[in-house]
DNA sequence: ATAAAGTTTAACCAAATGGTTAACAAAGAT
DNA sequence: ATCTTTGTTAACCATTTGGTTAAACTTTAT
């Protein structure tokens, strides 16, 4: 008999939840729905994971574990700028065509509630800017970059990567897209954000 | 006696049903919620909306509609491209920093609903690329700009001015800014981000 | 003054929802 | 074999929640 069991029930249940949460929510998603998803009972749920609470916050910190890697690219890498400019504008867009709903899901929640950041902090791969500021600040003084900001540009380089998932149903109205032709839209901005950035603090 | 009442309760409803909306969302708002907000009897909520879809789209679209004109700036208006670029980033950053929850919220619903969309853009207040298309097409036939797409440009102006707001509690750990300094950081986004656009797309 | 229309409230209600319990089944351990 | 631990389920429960009803109060029209 093949057994549809190669994956245990726990393995089921935090799939099961990923994909209901990213859709709905925290508040909206419902328990009910997750076991209906994983095809298990929902005491299941609660046997594995104590309440709604923990089940989220597990698919949560998953979530936010994916992500945190890819910002490294940036922040934590002896890569020249432009390399970590063009390598994280792939990578990063490769990756979220993948995973569309992920950072829409994430920062909905830290909108939530904010307070969670602060724990994230405290974990060991929440990424931190001081190399990336070192980095930048060189270049300035070097004349390799017109002057700007290391937090700027950051928040320009995620900004640049990152909206077009989060409002990609707005941006799809706005430029009378359908899904199809917004994804090569996308597919498009994997070179065209890092020429766009780069243009930007030549000298 | 002095009346509290300058302000009818239906207004009243819409304001606590914006504020609560904004914060948690359509299946995360309580009517019980929105009727303290208001200090008013739930039943009142019934009766001048008669469901929570209801108030919850009268809510929508008063927020829509205050967010459109803002993006006509850039897609129709006679100023030139680095007009519109430097007072689109003015004003919507200047807007925002008045009404933070604004964005998340909005993006938030339409990707919840995504055939949400399609209503709006029947409205007649809906913002077209035409025009602009038109703008980019000549400046870059008459050189006056390096070669891109209306498209990409147009997602490019929304991703820097509108992610730094619907990712606040991420960026704001990420550069390990408090409320008042991440402040900061926004306004000094008033005039960096028009002058990051327009270097960017000089020839 | 009185009727009619509009506004506001307390008391209810049915359905949905997160969570518990207790019984049952499967798998290891002795 | 039997005992113990782990996994799974159906039935149940308390609370929350959106929504209704009917009565009371206020304003406006006649």
């Amino acid at each position: 008999m093949t057994k549809t069991k190669d994956i245990s029930a726990e393995e089921k249940i935090l799939e099961a939840a990923r994909q209901v949460f990213e859709n709905k929510g925290m508040s909206g998603a419902r328990m009910q729905e997750i076991a209906d998803e994983a095809k298990i009972n929902k005491s299941l749920l609660h046997y594995y994971y104590r309440s709604k609470q923990k089940l989220f916050e597990a698919v949560f910190k998953t979530a936010f574990h994916k992500l945190a890697p890819q910002i490294n690219i940036i922040l934590n890498s002896d890569q020249s700028i432009c390399e970590k400019i063009r390598n994280f504008s792939m990578n990063y867009t490769s990756f979220m065509i993948k995973h569309p709903y992920l950072p829409n899901f994430i920062l909905q929640e830290l909108n939530r509630n904010p307070a969670f950041v602060k724990e994230l902090i405290s974990t060991k791969t929440f990424p931190s800017m001081k190399n990336f500021q070192k980095q930048i600040r060189e270049a300035v003084a070097n004349k390799k970059i017109r002057k700007i900001e290391a937090e700027q540009l950051f928040i320009n380089i995620l900004s640049l990567n990152i909206f077009p998932f989060v409002a990609a149903p707005l941006l799809k109205g706005f430029i009378n897209a359908n899904d199809k032709e917004y994804k090569t839209v996308l597919e498009n901005r994997k070179v065209e954000v890092a020429e766009f950035i780069i243009q930007s603090i030549k000298l």
